[in-house]
DNA sequence: TAGGCCATCTGGTCCT
DNA sequence: AGGACCAGATGGCCTA
């Protein structure tokens, strides 16, 4: 709980002052939020964490609460806690990313897959094998895939969601449909 | 410099 | 009640 040690700055003068009709600043920091907690993952640290001006109940300057009988230590201290959860969450997420990246095969590239692009390889890896065990059944394909990109409608578009750099690589779906459907072919044959 | 991608913070809502 | 999940906002980094 390294965020927590940012509490050391807390402002003595609010403690154990309850939180009705407290200002919370229009920009929702408490300026102990110096996100630090990267110190243990390496990575990089901002020096201001986003800014709180979200949803919509927060769009006003300022925010009048109802009596909680939580006084602001506490309230810091637990939306400290709820940072580092939150951020915890979404490592974990980039490490299952991180995982599906390994196992969808795709041309190596010079950099990293982003997060849409990984998404959209799955979903048409998954949609190249979904033809395979239909072929292997005999059955007809679900999916059609196109080669390039002057698709019309109703076909499915191998490089959907992929950004400009990407489409400037071999087709990555292309060949390991080709390679999936060679396979099944094969092992057609072979019986 | 604009745009894409990302990490982080934040408050609201849902769930246990 | 508290944690998980979600989406909006913001700013940093990188590339064309």
């Amino acid at each position: 709980m390294r965020s927590l040690e940012m509490t050391a700055s807390w402002n003595e003068e609010d403690e154990d002052v309850e939180v009705e009709d407290m200002e919370i600043r229009k920009d929702g920091r408490d300026d102990l939020t110096e996100s630090s907690s990267d110190e243990a993952t390496g990575k990089k640290r901002r020096k201001h964490g986003g800014s709180a001006s979200s949803g919509s109940a927060s769009s006003g300057t300022t925010i009048r609460r109802r009596k909680t009988c939580i006084s602001a230590r506490e309230r810091n201290l637990r939306r400290l806690e709820s940072n580092e959860r939150e951020r915890m969450r979404m490592h974990s997420l980039n490490d299952a990313f991180e995982q599906l990246r390994e196992v969808i095969p795709h041309i190596k590239m010079e950099r990293k897959l982003s997060k849409i692009e990984t998404l959209t390889l799955a979903k048409n890896y998954i949609m190249a094998l979904t033809n395979v065990i239909c072929d292997m059944r005999g059955e007809e394909k679900h999916y059609t895939f196109v080669q390039d990109m002057e698709s019309d409608g109703g076909e499915i578009d191998l490089n959907n969601g992929m950004d400009e750099t990407s489409n400037q690589e071999p087709n990555n779906n292309s060949i390991y449909q080709e390679n999936l459907e060679a396979r099944s072919d094969n092992s057609v044959n072979s019986r």
